[in-house]
RNA sequence: GGACGCUUAGCUCAGUUGGUUAGAGCGACUCGUUUACACCGAGUAGGCCGGGGGUUCGAAUCCCUCAGCGUCCACCA
């Protein structure tokens, strides 16, 4: 062991926090160890498209401390990792790669195996680097329980959970609108689309001249697909010809459209009548729905016009040059009555940015709104085989508060997306991702020998993890070709990655579900936080978490996103160099308020960085002053020839140590660092080490303080404390060491307390005297008087100023005025003037003042307090309180009235 | 259009079912380098808590209203 003389004089991160990591995952304590109660975190899995950011940082960071925490707090705690293939963003990505290496269409030219075996190894590279950069964090996972979505034991889960919907009827196969992102050839989820703001031209015409109504669009294009007119019941002009079906001849083609009456048109927008193209437009289809009217595919999957479905001379055309035509078609044949520019929310891919198209497709959907029968006893709400539906489910969850949000409010926004949720697209025309387990039956039927009766009885369509084989006849199942939306596997992880369904494995595990906490960002509240819930509540009928912490998104310091094109990125990897991981670690932590953004600079990270320095350099003094052979290893116990200043640290320490214990508890990490930096630096570093440079025979109590701040600040700065720990010699590691338990019984803490007052007085005094010998010759004796009027007779004074100044070297006045309190101070003298200098009348005046502000407050309490209604409904705290603060404030009325008397 | 959030010191933000004199970090300014640390210490200045109204003995906090900024959702065809 090194001596603390020879430590350098600064904190070096890079040589500390690899030795640090190792050593702690070579002891095995990343695994949940002992018989305490169980606590699981299972990671969100960053996505294998590349590296992580600062949103995973934080993430880490916060989880980080929670696990350490709870692991202290002698829990079996428990940390999965793992990482998500996330289909589409990975695929897209590779896609992309290739491209830049020359390979026009990739996936064209290589086919389905190779150009997998691209995307796999792609990903597996990803993994590489993501488990370096989360080690990088300090994260505490247990690395021998790391997870994939797309391993084989996920896709079991997926096949298992993919059957039973579809046998509870929740899963079905539907030919429906879908949004179509013409790009990457797939459907995407409603929340996979996102709106930008454009510049459109909204047409208003009549299909021909003998068409009776006039409409308005900003996709004429699409009118090749329309099959009705829409108009409000109740409008008069247009109510003749409610009912009726007109053929005319759009740019060419004949359509066929009825009139129809329907709630959903707003009779003030445009002309009040709305041309339907139910094969285009979600809003359409449920109109033509209400209506039962066709649907005309006009626009295929490639984004061009359907040759058979458009007049001639349109077919193949893109959209943008269908739309200009169709413009000046209309325009030529005088049926255009107005052209109005207009801005347009367009629909585009939230990958690639490409307008997405509403196409109707044959698709699986995941439906919502259908009640099914139970499996399970669910949510403590339902019995096995009641019905209910899965929106149900996942309103009960949060509003039951078996699931609590951080932050409250995020409830609120979480109710409302699922009361607008429609059924879920599953399925993705990629090849990246689970396949779907689903089956066709070819067309052609050879049946069996002696079943050729039977051949009808053959199965078009099975579900089944593995290939079927048909019992009439020799025709081959083909697998669905198409994969399941990413969601769709992340919903299950949190019991996928406890080994559900494997039943030994899941059995094991079963103590650790629900999570103890999932902490994410709020940006998928919906993707992702909510499928857990619908997948948890539905499978095993209870949730997938107590508690949801949502951490903001990380920005720079303009607030403006962090993105590479806009080059303002600060990746975790060039900063943790620089500033130590700790470092980083605070500065995401610290000064940050879950569900809010925060901006983040490099000076922020440079203040914590200073503050670890901080750290070290308090335990470099430390260790020079402590003999360790000296100190005995049993329990601290106060000294008997303890000072004031002493037992003022140590009430203090308890105070501190409370408050951080319990405020972690209430996930305001934030508030715990802030408290335990203050005490750290201000009351220990700058205060009572300084005292301890005079006073002797402080070096128990300096061993224990680190000890015990070590430990609290452990879960926020892992690496520091952790080294500290070693060099300084305290027995174990500090991961492992018991969170410290702070006996309350016969100590009553708080501001409030007597004794805690008494010693901040005294430390008020101190500082008070600094300021006496910075301005010597101002005489602030005022200010003094105050402080001291706080204590109780003279000997009072004099005694703590001489137990105060013993430890000071400070100089203090020359010549002591006559009156005067005086103490020995070290090398000369401090003074202080009993009765102030104030002004009698004045300071009069001022006490009545302050008088019958403290009588007023004190109405108000007692008010409250004997108000019955108050008394009843308040919580036990708030009261004690109260009291309290009444007490307190009946004192100090007593106290100011005598002092106005005396006056 | 609907919902949510933000507005507090020059900057970044705390402020716990209303409580006495509104806090921290950074920055600014003054002073200080004698043995843990200049990645330091001791101090100082700086606030009509976005505007207006209300409830209350008492409001940054609760209610109403207006304004600016931001986010999400839905979308008008």
């Amino acid at each position: 062991m090194k001596k603390s003389n020879e430590l350098p004089k600064a904190y070096e991160p890079s040589t500390v926090e690899d030795g640090v990591y190792s050593a702690w995952e070579k002891s095995g304590v990343f695994k949940p160890q002992g018989k305490g109660a169980p606590y699981c975190i299972v990671m969100p899995p960053p996505n294998r498209t590349g590296t992580l950011h600062l949103g995973h940082a934080t993430m880490l960071a916060i989880e980080d401390l929670m696990i350490r925490f709870h692991r202290m707090q002698v829990d079996r705690a428990w940390w999965i990792p793992g990482t998500d293939h996330a289909a589409i963003a990975t695929q897209v990505k590779v896609e992309k790669e290739l491209q830049k290496k020359g390979i026009k269409n990739p996936r064209q030219e290589l086919g389905r195996e190779k150009f997998l075996k691209k995307v796999v190894d792609f990903a597996q590279e990803s993994r590489d680097t993501i488990v370096n950069q989360v080690k990088k964090m300090g994260s505490s996972c247990d690395w021998e329980s790391e997870k994939y979505t797309l391993d084989e034991e996920r896709n079991k889960a997926v096949n298992e959970v993919f059957t039973m919907m579809y046998e509870d009827g929740l899963i079905e196969r539907g030919y429906r609108l879908v949004n179509w992102d013409p790009q990457f050839q797939t459907t995407l989820s409603d929340d996979e689309v996102e709106t930008k703001e454009v510049k459109a031209k909204m047409l208003t015409f009549r299909y021909d001249k003998d068409f009776p109504i006039v409409i308005s669009t900003t996709r004429p294009e699409t009118k090749f697909g329309d099959t009705a007119v829409a108009v409000h019941p109740k409008d008069k002009r247009y109510k003749k010809y409610v009912g009726k079906t007109f053929t005319p001849t759009f740019c060419g083609k004949t359509l066929t459209i009825q009139v129809v009456a329907d709630d959903a048109v707003d009779p003030e927008f445009g002309t009040g009548a709305l041309g339907v193209t139910p094969a285009h437009s979600m809003i359409d289809e449920e109109i033509a729905g209400r209506h039962h009217l066709p649907m005309v595919q006009v626009i295929g999957k490639d984004a061009r016009m359907i040759a058979d479905e458009v007049g001639e001379g349109f077919g193949g055309l893109t959209i943008e040059d269908a739309r200009k035509k169709v413009e000046a078609y209309l325009e030529k044949a005088g049926l255009l009555q107005s052209v109005e520019d207009v801005d347009q929310n367009l629909p585009v891919a939230q990958r690639g940015g490409a307008p997405v198209e509403q196409l109707p497709m044959k698709q699986w959907f995941v439906r919502v709104n259908k009640p099914f029968k139970l499996r399970n006893a669910t949510l403590g709400k339902w019995k096995k085989g009641d019905k209910a539906t899965l929106k149900e489910l996942m309103i009960h969850a949060v509003k039951s508060k078996q699931t609590n949000i951080v932050p409250e409010r995020f409830d609120k926004t979480y109710f409302h997306w699922i009361e607008n949720l429609r059924d879920w697209c599953i399925s993705r025309q990629i090849w990246f991702g689970h396949q779907i387990p689903v089956w066709y039956h070819a067309n052609v039927c050879i049946p069996k020998k002696g079943r050729e009766k039977d051949v009808a009885k053959c199965l078009d369509l099975i579900v089944s993890a593995t290939k079927p084989i048909c019992a009439f006849c020799n025709a081959e199942y083909e697998q669905d070709s198409d994969t399941l939306d990413t969601w769709f596997s992340s919903g299950l992880w949190t019991f996928s990655a406890l080994g559900w369904p494997d039943k030994k494995k899941w059995e094991k595990n079963r103590a650790f579900h629900p999570t103890a906490v999932l902490e994410t960002g709020y940006d998928i509240l919906f993707f992702w936080v909510a499928r857990m819930i619908l997948m948890s509540t539905y499978v095993l009928g209870e949730v997938p978490f107590k508690d949801v912490y949502l951490h903001g998104l990380v920005r720079d310091e303009e607030g403006k996103k962090m993105s590479k094109s806009l080059g303002n990125v600060i990746d975790p990897l060039d900063v943790i160099p620089k500033y130590g991981t700790d470092a980083v670690r605070l500065s995401l932590v610290i000064g940050t308020s879950p569900g809010q953004d925060m901006k983040l600079s490099d000076d922020k990270i440079k203040g914590f960085r200073n503050f670890t320095n901080k750290l070290w350099n308090i335990s470099r003094f430390v260790l020079t002053q402590v003999d360790k052979t000296e100190i005995i290893k049993s329990k601290f116990q106060i000294p008997k020839n303890a000072t004031l200043a002493d037992e003022w640290i140590l009430v203090r320490l308890d105070e501190v140590t409370k408050h951080v214990t319990e405020k972690i508890q209430k996930y305001e990490f934030s508030s715990a660092g802030e408290e335990l930096r203050d005490f750290t630096w201000n009351d220990f570093a700058d205060w009572y080490l300084e005292i301890a440079k005079i006073e002797s025979g402080k070096s128990e109590i300096l061993y224990h303080v680190l000890q015990r701040i070590l430990i609290l600040w452990h879960p926020f700065m892992p690496f520091v404390t952790e080294y500290v720990w070693g060099l300084a010699g305290y027995e174990g590691s500090a991961i492992t060491t018991p969170w410290p338990v702070v006996e309350t019984k016969n100590q009553k803490l708080g501001t409030g307390n007597k004794e805690v007052k008494r010693f901040e007085t005294l430390r008020d005094v101190v500082v008070t005297i600094r300021r006496l010998r910075a301005d010597m010759n101002v005489e602030p004796i005022q200010k003094v008087e105050v402080v001291i009027t706080g204590m109780k007779s003279l000997e009072d004074q004099k005694d703590m100023i001489q137990t105060l100044t013993r430890s000071s070297s400070l100089q203090f006045m020359k010549e002591i005025p006559e009156g005067w309190v005086s103490a020995s101070a070290g090398k000369g003298m401090v003074a202080f003037n009993p009765e102030g200098t104030v002004d009698l009348k004045k300071e009069k005046a001022r006490l009545e003042k302050e008088l019958k502000e403290v009588e007023n407050y004190l109405s108000g309490l007692e008010k409250k307090l004997s108000n019955t209604e108050f008394m009843k409904k308040a919580p036990k705290n708030i009261v004690e309180d109260m009291t309290a603060k009444r007490d307190e404030a009946k004192e100090k009325r007593d106290s100011i009235r005598v002092r106005v008397e005396v006056l």
